[in-house]
DNA sequence: CGCCTTTGACCAGCGC
DNA sequence: GCGCTGGTCAAAGGCG
């Protein structure tokens, strides 16, 4: 069963200590977290709400969750984007426990942007990404400044009143985790059928590396979408080195549900151990969510 | 036909 | 005020 973590700001650092530290060690070196201070979304801090109870059901699988209440937490990653005081800290300890990352900054704690919503800020493995029971619409997806992976956003897409948004981008340090943040809550109930899987673009093998250029002042990312490049599979150890202790355990969990990956799409599974040379396309797996989706509602 | 993804454009918040 | 950035919109096109 995936673990939520519940939490108010005062267990902040505790938790992240626990979440991000005592696993395996891979020394006191300290690693360039250039990206990383720009990008933690999963130290995002705090609170509770009914949104926990809420999608706790929906994922039957490990996942690690941690609730954001926006109120009292700077839920812009920007807000780090430019602190160097998170960065100073951004270092593995000999024990293998992270210490940075702690994004409690009060001077910026008010700033609220228009989504100030209920956050739900949960890490889960690419498998699990299948695991959610809601249909969702991808509406955009977007270069994150310090990640070399694009977010894609979500919108729930059973009912049209809905205000459900899903963001989902790749952990840029452990890429075989994905970072989910739940904004807003369903207005409706659980669909009983998902959409169908019409439109759902399906990767073509000849698409364009991803390349940012700059055009007009913006940012804009080719999409690279799918890159269903089956590589070897020795990266899967760098992942793992980055995987904190609960991660471990989350890993654990997932085999479970081995035998379902086996029946997943080929390209589903191909982002799984190749983290340099696959750039952040996890689109397909997200699509492919339909298809466990399926599995699980005859199930 | 309906729903989907893709993707460039647009908009708003924030820091300087 | 300007530029950067994240979030959203909407047109185009694909799939069942």
């Amino acid at each position: 069963m995936g673990e939520v973590v519940y939490m108010d700001e005062g267990d902040l650092e505790a938790i992240v200590r626990g979440y991000s530290g005592s696993g395996e060690s891979s020394g006191g070196s300290c690693l360039p977290f250039e990206a990383a201070s720009s990008y933690e979304p999963e130290m995002e801090t705090t609170g509770l709400d009914e949104l926990g109870e809420l999608y706790k059901p929906f994922y039957p699988f490990s996942t690690q969750t941690i609730l954001t209440s926006s109120v009292s937490v700077p839920e812009d990653s920007r807000s780090f984007r430019d602190d160097k005081e998170q960065r100073r800290h951004g270092c593995l300890l000999s024990n293998g426990s992270r210490v940075d990352h702690v994004r409690i900054t009060e001077s910026k704690s008010k700033k609220s942007k228009k989504n100030q919503q209920k956050r739900v800020v949960e890490q889960v493995k690419e498998e699990n990404l299948l695991s959610d029971a809601w249909a969702w619409r991808k509406y955009g997806q977007k270069p994150i400044k310090g990640s070399p992976y694009p977010r894609s956003y979500y919108r729930c897409s059973s009912s049209k009143g809905c205000l459900a948004r899903k963001q989902v981008e790749r952990n840029p340090q452990n890429p075989e985790k994905f970072t989910i943040t739940y904004t807003n809550e369903h207005n409706h109930e659980l669909p009983t059928r998902r959409n169908s899987l019409a439109g759902s673009t399906r990767a073509k093998s000849s698409q364009p590396k991803p390349s940012i250029t700059k055009k007009s002042g913006k940012q804009v990312v080719s999409s690279p979408t799918s890159n269903p490049v089956i590589t070897s599979p020795d990266e899967s150890s760098v992942a793992v080195q980055d995987m904190g202790i609960s991660e471990m355990s989350t890993y654990q969990a997932t085999e479970e549900i081995e035998g379902m990956s086996t029946s997943l799409p080929s390209d589903l599974l191909s982002g799984i151990g190749n983290f340099p040379s696959f750039t952040g396309d996890f689109d397909e797996l997200l699509n492919s969510q339909e298809f466990l989706n399926g599995y699980l509602w005859n199930y």
